[in-house]
DNA sequence: TATGAATGAGTTTTCATTCAT
DNA sequence: AATGAATGAAAACTCATTCAT
């Protein structure tokens, strides 16, 4: 039952050549091509070209969750967590900037628009979570709009990464992270914390 | 001479498709139905399909700058300066939503990138001008990255859109804007300002 | 009554273009741009493009018959008239080169077939008639096949055409014809002629 | 793997439907059909219309030269080869008419200008080189124009090819071939040699 | 008469999908 | 399971011809 990973060789292939030259000016040799296969081969898998966009999706989707869930095991505290989420995120896109280039593109053709929502629900509803156990703690006063900040954290980082995927930037994903958390932490009132190793990962630059 | 009429026509029709199927997926004959007009005649109009497209990119950018310049007249402060530059730039992508959809779905095929990154970096450039004439004014002090909040409005101000958009949110381009406002201002170690009806855009939400 | 003026303004212009592009290639507007009128006019004299072509190459014939016809008269002698029917029809065509191109290839398309095989059978006949005139008066022997002459005659100027319309030569008409004569003659059995200025237009070279 | 019988098969196709409507009055679904094949499948093979119509070029020319060099191995003396050569090339196209035909048709074509160029030019270059072959073995006088005989050749033979091809004669390629060779031999001087079987191919027909 | 905007049939070319081997 | 030749629907683009002005 070699089945199994043929899909993911013929997977691997599809997010390599969609993600380089869109979804529509890739056809389906192309695909094959890159796996090493037939264009015949690749039907027996999938049942149509659409199929492998979606199966591609759907497959890094269940990667970033799995890793996500598996990087905030243990950690605590609203500071530490949301540092964490806005990391494993970043860095799992930028390990797969030809995916996610093909997300953004190919993600807006009305038909994928379902899929896509989904993808943007979930990454909200993640940032949101962390930032509600925040506030059931204790640690972010009531009042504050939550969602909007999660939202803001979401186009940040999806910013931040497409600059990088075009390379209008030379920052790194590490560096970024830490931009972002420190940005919507100060959009939480709370203070900067002093970072893992003991110093602070931004200067306070308080005004005097 | 109607010439000028019918690629205005032409070009909203171009819009309408092109935005609610996307670039790929709308031929040009779709475009001519729209502009209840044979496929020909299209052609006498627009070299290809693809001219379609940057015209259509082309016309809106010279009316977003030639509305933000008329906005921002006579404005002064850093606050209402960045207030009314992100307004403007909110409310002519939302009264164009189906362009806008244009941009982004288009704009991240590979034949497109470079028109594509011009158009992010004026804006960022928009954005900064305004930054540095404030830190340049003293009204911000000297150590902020202003380079990565214009970014990081540009973000904001894009997500925003695009939930709108996709019809995530029910929120006003007003409001948005308002909000973005509030956290750029947070951003650079400002209080937000009273706003012109004397009541502040949002409540002062500070911790204990 | 200037349509006759306006009819020959649209050939002439016709002639140039299909002369220079090829028939195919050259599309209405082309012939009408040339004849510095709009595309429906040439409509009201020409009912479709191929009428235009049947014309231009009608109006050419019937040139080159009323011109042959005059330089023929008076002309006495089976030398001196072979010789001012090759001339002529060789400057003829040499003036209408992009005509004469025309007819070469859009001839050959199945549609225009008849017309061309019109136009060679009356350039056969035309030199036949001239030979048939000299065996009639006793200058040719009797027993030379006067029809294979004419082909020959016929495909010998031609060929001479063609590469000055190719480039591919640098002799004149002028020259090609007297040598195009001189092979004729040498075919009859006839000497050449000393030429009208008194000396040979080819030294003898006469085998030892 | 088939491929190449393929090829063929289109070429042959191709050669029939452009020889018989001209190149720009046929369609590649003509070609197709005539293949018996689905439009499709003519593209696997061949990257455009355009290529096809080169491949066919291309290929009836590489016979013609193998065939060509062939038929000359071996044959000795002036008269001899100059018969088999003329002879070879016209046998060669009257089994090939609607490929000459194409070529007649399109090589007028300005995009296919070159290759026809070169088609005459080797024509030429390979009566010539028989010639001077003969001039170099003393066969020949030294002051005889051999160019302007061999594009004489070159047309006489068209010429015939074409009159065939037209059915504007009844003449057998063989009984064209003997005529042009003996104008050929007239014009070089030379006496029509006695041909292989003891007579001559033609009377005398000296004048008295 | 003259115009040129509009039309739509026709052409080249691409590619997702099928299927005999 | 794997192949890749074959298919034909669909798309971009052209241009002869018409017709309202």
């Amino acid at each position: 039952m070699l089945a199994g990973l043929r899909r993911q060789e013929i997977l691997a292939a599809a997010i390599h050549v969609f993600g380089k030259k869109g979804y529509a000016a890739t056809c389906v040799e192309d695909v094959a091509r890159q796996a090493r296969l037939a264009k015949g081969t690749v039907y027996l898998y999938f049942d149509s070209k659409e199929e492998i966009y979606a199966a591609a999706v759907r497959a890094a989707v269940e990667r970033l969750h799995a890793l996500a869930a598996e990087r905030m095991q243990g950690v605590q505290g609203l500071r530490r967590r949301l540092s964490v989420a806005i990391s494993v995120r970043m860095e799992f896109w930028d390990q797969q900037l030809n995916l996610y280039r093909l997300l953004l593109t190919v993600g807006r053709e009305a038909q994928h628009k379902r899929q896509t929502h989904e993808l943007l629900r979930a990454g909200h509803a993640f940032y949101l979570s962390i930032l509600e156990a925040g506030r059931d703690a204790g640690e972010i006063a009531p009042g504050v709009d939550l969602e909007a900040i999660a939202w803001a954290i979401l186009d940040l980082v999806r910013g931040s990464n497409e600059r990088r995927m075009e390379r209008l930037t030379r920052r790194t994903p590490q560096q970024d992270a830490e931009t972002i958390t420190a940005f919507a932490l100060r959009q939480l009132k709370l203070h900067a914390d002093p970072g893992p190793d003991g110093h602070s990962p931004e200067p306070p630059q308080e005004q005097p």
